[in-house]
DNA sequence: TTGAAAGCGCTAACAT
DNA sequence: ATGTTAGCGCTTTCAA
């Protein structure tokens, strides 16, 4: 067993009270003790117990981060800029995987199994907004995504009906008509699928021009081999879009993977436009037309939204919905065919 | 403040004894006591704290992760593997980035600033084995990757230098001679990159070719900027390669782009190996050969070896060294020239 | 089968 | 400036 407080006191012949000061840096302590002290911590390779502190403190400096998935670029890249913010709050980040069951976004959220964390920034797959005020949850909790919990939690989001239509409405402006789209999730709860398709639905019926159903393709998860099946789909269909809009840049990917696979030329035959700008959209070829949340700030207002809560007086802060900027960032993937203007 | 097991007894007429089994569903107890307890957890909303438990326990349940970066897909498959087997052990994950900064690593390894974690696994990128001893930690330690630590502590690893060489000696047998590398790490401690040019040169050398320093390109880190950076370099010398192998799946797509820009066919100019298959290799154009580690086998063995360091009887459990399997997957970047055997 | 009580390591209120 | 001590919430030994 490694050495506490107590065992440092004896050897410095001081009380707990002291080696406490010295440790936290906090009250006073003479040159001459806090030297004999710190010889003892380092003698005894003494450190402190946090389990000790967060069950005095009330608080364990750990916040979770529930996501359906860790390896998708998009959750990655956002989880790795969570963790980098958190540390500037001086809090670690637990990582659960949800893999988009319903039952385990439930747990975590009614805090089953036990309370560690101080507080959940999740992005639910399975759940609604609806779901949560179910659960009588003493914990704090940021939805990432979703559509709005109507002031039932806070919640941090891209308008993602806006994005949506700048991105069809973007490929419209490029001369296309025949604008499909990869990505709807009909069997889910949380809305992001459907406020993409209703952006993309508005674009085109501005521009006079009547959604095909057909051309709504569903996936069952957001990964590149979702995006190359569906697109498959499309090309076997009798009328072949010209243009693509995917619900994400790894659908993107899979859907740019079979146009090529297929002889299409990109952006030539097909225009392809995707979501989240994913590094390996920077790096494919054509480079991909993306949609771009400001995926640092997602990271920062949400860990904000939780610090108010943690640190607030006994609950009621108002909840907050928060919409973050974003922008389309076009590249090869939709460029204007020769002769359009 | 949220209830406490002293309010669940004082509800439920029972001592904190009882409400512990039931929750524990440890001891037996009688029916009617257990329906009592439970009713008076559902009405309090009773979660049990786990800082008082791991503080009981000298145990958190928690492990650390420590990774450079958490984005690179190749860390982000991993991390999430690892998450996922440490979930069937019921351990959760922290996840800590140390951006290649010598000194965040050490302070993990130390573990000051407390003791949450009951144990630690760490790619480290600028430390050695060596500096790890330096440190007296009761922390159990893995390492992924690395040089070996010589008994010093436990490790998980493919065989960097067998990898490398299959890899360069592929590249060699569909008709290729003059193989350059992308990826050497000279200021860095770790060994990995070293191991991989090791296993290069060896392959070179076993073919009759002599290495070209001019020919090692050096990196600052593994992403695909650096790669294509890398790449540019060669293009512009004097005399240009027609094969490359970059140390990283990363490196080798940046390499990809900066060959396809430049008008280069790949692999009919120029054949391109990575390491890691990460997923976008399988969806590039074209497809990325490379040396495929078994990433669930080496989130499990890292696991096992933490677990038995964890649970043993008071330390002195060998330290091991493990080996995991690759294998070399060859895809189109990589195809021999029309007219090689 | 259940109760009473000690103690895990720490912080802070109170005392000197 | 430093010592003494109660108590955070839980598990578990000892008793009943």
């Amino acid at each position: 067993m490694s050495s506490s407080l107590k065992d440092v006191a004896a050897r410095a012949g001081v009380s707990a009270r002291t080696v406490s000061n010295v440790v936290n840096g906090s009250a006073r302590v003479a040159a001459e003790t806090r030297r004999r002290v710190q010889e003892a911590i380092d003698e005894l390779g003494y450190r402190p117990n946090l389990a000790a502190r967060s069950l005095r403190a009330g608080r364990t400096g750990i916040i979770g981060l529930a996501i359906p998935e860790l390896h998708p670029p998009y959750f990655a890249e956002l989880a790795g800029l969570l963790v980098e913010e958190a540390g500037r709050r001086s809090w670690t980040v637990i990582i659960d995987q949800t893999r988009g069951d319903a039952e385990a976004e439930r747990r975590l959220l009614t805090g089953d199994g036990g309370r560690v964390m101080d507080g959940l920034i999740i992005s639910p797959w399975a759940l609604e907004a609806r779901d949560l005020t179910a659960t009588a949850r003493p914990l704090p909790v940021v939805l990432l995504g979703e559509r709005s919990p109507q002031g039932l939690a806070d919640r941090v989001a891209v308008d993602n009906v806006a994005a949506a239509d700048e991105a069809t409405a973007h490929l419209l402006s490029t001369g296309r008509r025949r604008v499909a789209a990869i990505g709807l999730q009909p069997q889910l709860g949380n809305g992001t699928a459907e406020q993409r398709a209703e952006g993309y639905r508005r674009a085109l019926r501005r521009a006079g021009i009547a959604p095909r159903p057909d051309w709504e393709r569903p996936v069952d998860a957001l990964h590149r081999g979702d995006g190359a099946r569906a697109m498959a789909e499309l090309l076997d269909g009798d009328d072949v879009p010209d243009a693509v809009f995917a619900f994400s840049d790894e659908l993107a990917l899979g859907a740019l993977h079979t146009a090529r696979v297929r002889g299409l030329r990109v952006p030539e035959d097909l225009a392809i436009v995707g979501f989240d700008d994913i590094e390996d959209g920077r790096f494919s070829h054509p480079g991909l037309t993306t949609v771009s949340p400001d995926k640092r700030q997602i990271a920062a207002r949400a860990l904000q939204c939780l610090a108010d809560r943690i640190y607030s007086p006994r609950n009621e802060v108002p909840a907050s919905d928060l919409t973050i900027p974003h922008r389309l960032v076009v590249r090869g993937s939709s460029a204007p065919r020769a002769g359009t203007p």
